[in-house]
RNA sequence: GGGGGUGUAGCUCAGUUGGUUAGAGCGAUCGCCUGUCACGCGAUAGGUCGAGGGUUCGAGUCCCUUCACUCCCGCCA
């Protein structure tokens, strides 16, 4: 026992009836009676009433004691007689009767109150973060994100994965986000980057011989923030194995995700085995790479119909005859909704940026009908045309919207999630997770009409390496997956390029010439030319997994000292200005635009 | 870079068609109270209504500009 406490607040039981404690504590709330008054003694652990009576000589100053105060308190652990016992905490039997206290550590007036459900502003919550993860539920997730870590390393090191540290200042990228420069004293004029990941690194590890590799890997992207994308830095677990099909990196990552989430969340696994979807049907399907599965809605597209003579809608038959797709969600056994579900969909769509959702409801008196603002357009047999291939039922609606490819995924994937909130038919108690493969190698960027890489130039090509058309980039698929679950891109990863040749031509039709690529990539590219194995690996995000876990909405709820969404830390006041000594250091002159 | 929301007491919020001295709960301070666990009761203090400009006899309320926080689009291989 130290001189602070012989106990935390949330050991004492029936059994410590009698024996003098010591406990240490911030004061989480008084009840002043007069002549008595009780305490909630506050830590780590929990929560213990004790109680002081004006018989003590220190009743009045304890009174006087301002919450969160840090007290040190000595005392008699007391039985609680059965009706005051509390069983909201875990030490609600007993109390301590104080016989002496200690302050610790005084506390000026609150900025916000600790013990409290209110929410309150982000700015006060941030600058004073400190207080903020006194409150239980961040204290919580924070702790939550603790176990999850040390179990998910404990489990990587049952696998035969070996944790490795890789350098934090390294250098830039020309590939994907933006990044993080730091000037280099001793090289005036160059820069260090912050690693976006350690992606070569890893693959360097795999060059070097060592099989199997993780690290809870920082990365560093200079890149706008989101609710679940913290701004500046977040958190991967980053796997790379040797002598690996993409299969056997699933195997590994599937099971790790299961164990990990039936440990630590009530929640139901929706599939016990990942489902697997392409990329292009999750397009299509679900109008996004990163579907929630927990909604049953599909999107089907329609544009057939379009080009028949007794269909007359002629404003989505014109877009078509242009390059538009015809696309429609439908919607099970909603004829009796009002009006008014409909149309607040169609106006909610118009505020999306869209030209609106059309719909019609399919009726049967005599005849297959349709009921709706646009349902005229369509004859009998079309309606059972798009019965049949939607496989909707006389008493489903459905709703349609006609647009280039990209914009129509983007509208009805929306609407997928906005119809399903709608209708209540997303089960809040489901883990929906599924791979989702086959990404294209390239994609055409739509400003530039360039061919760029569509996710990392390191994939490997699918397909025998001599009979790929190299012609169509546009056609090669690679080796590239993701991890979705619910709606939660939660990791993406990949079977590398090994070899160095075939590096050399993807990059090409990329754009980069030969010494370009041996430029930018020295490290790797030389590296794989001494006898580089087969391998592959994946990275999913720590932060989001934590957050999925917590049953949280926004990434800051799970991250101990986030930034707010213009990346300042409003605690610690970074970014800051420096002096001009250490820019002349560093070789460095501001030029700051108005 | 663009769009939306919010901004009133230390904190969370209310404040009507523009109309007297801007309110409530929590917190703070003071007083009363021996069984509370969101203790109760009474009193007091606490406001540049985010900031600046405009319209008006009169602005928390209407208009313009701007700042902060936040959500989204772009961006994030």
């Amino acid at each position: 026992m130290n001189k602070y406490r012989s106990h935390n607040c949330n050991e004492l039981r029936k059994k410590n009836v009698g024996n003098e404690v010591t406990l240490a504590g911030w004061i989480n709330k008084k009840r002043d009676h007069g002549n008595l008054l009780f305490v909630d003694l506050r830590d780590n652990y929990g929560i213990t009433q004790c109680i002081i009576e004006k018989e003590n000589k220190q009743f009045k100053d304890f009174e006087k004691i301002q919450l969160e105060t840090v007290v040190k308190i000595i005392g008699n652990v007391v039985d609680r007689s059965s009706e005051t016992i509390n069983k909201e905490i875990d030490t609600g039997e007993i109390e301590v009767s104080i016989k002496n206290y200690e302050i610790l550590g005084a506390c000026k007036e609150l900025p916000m109150p600790i013990f409290s459900d209110q929410e309150y502003s982000e700015e006060i919550r941030l600058k004073y973060r400190f207080l903020d993860l006194r409150r239980k539920k961040i204290h919580e997730n924070i702790i939550l994100r603790s176990k999850v870590i040390s179990f998910i390393r404990s489990e990587m090191n049952k696998l035969g994965f070996l944790e490795f540290q890789t350098p934090i200042l390294t250098s830039s990228s020309p590939e994907g986000a933006r990044d993080f420069l730091v000037p280099s004293r001793l090289n005036p004029g160059k820069f260090y980057a912050l690693p976006q990941a350690p992606q070569q690194f890893k693959q360097l590890i795999m060059v070097s011989g060592f099989d199997k590799y993780f690290q809870i890997a920082p990365c560093f992207r200079d890149e706008d923030a989101r609710a679940d994308r913290s701004p500046g830095e977040f958190y991967q677990l980053d796997l790379e194995m040797s002598f690996v099909e993409q299969q056997d990196v699933f195997n590994v990552v599937e099971k790790l995700l299961v164990t990990t989430f039936k440990k630590f969340s009530n929640k139901k696994l929706m599939f016990g085995k990942f489902p697997k979807i392409s990329y292009s049907e999750a397009l299509l399907k679900y109008g996004s790479d990163k579907p929630d599965l927990r909604n049953p809605l599909i999107i089907n597209d329609i544009t057939e119909i379009f080009s028949r003579d007794d269909v007359s809608f002629e404003i989505f038959k014109k877009l078509i005859k242009s390059g538009s797709k015809a696309r429609c969600i439908v919607t099970k056994n909603t004829k009796d909704k009002p009006r008014s579900f409909f149309d607040n969909i169609d106006k909610w769509a118009k505020d999306q940026g869209a030209s609106g959702l059309a719909y019609f409801t399919i009726e049967k008196n005599k005849d297959i009908s349709a009921k709706g603002p646009v349902g005229k357009f369509f004859s009998k047999e079309a309606l059972e045309e798009i019965m049949k291939k939607t496989g909707a039922k006389v008493g489903d609606s459905i709703f349609l919207a006609c647009n280039k490819k990209n914009e129509i995924e983007k509208i009805t994937s929306l609407a997928r999630d906005k119809i399903a909130k709608e209708l209540g038919l997303i089960d809040e108690n489901i883990f929906a997770f599924c791979w989702i493969v086959d990404y294209p190698m390239f994609e055409k960027d739509e400003l530039t009409k360039k061919i760029k890489f569509s996710h990392n130039p390191f994939s490997m090509p699918q397909g025998d390496i001599d009979k790929i058309n190299f012609d169509k980039p546009l056609d090669i698929l690679a080796y590239q997956y993701d991890i979705v679950c619910n709606g939660v891109e939660l990791s993406s990863g990949a079977i590398r390029n090994h070899i160095p040749e075939l590096m050399y031509k993807l990059f090409s039709i990329a754009g980069y010439e030969k010494k370009k690529v041996d430029e930018k990539f020295s490290g790797m590219i030389n590296a794989l030319s001494f006898g580089a194995p087969p391998h592959g690996g994946i990275a999913p995000g720590i932060d989001r997994i934590v957050m999925l876990l917590a049953n949280e909405k926004n990434i800051r709820e799970v991250t101990m000292f986030p930034m707010n969404q213009n990346a300042q830390d409003l605690m610690m006041k970074a970014p800051s200005d420096v002096n001009e000594e250490q820019l002349k250091e560093l070789s460095l002159s501001l030029k700051i635009k108005k």
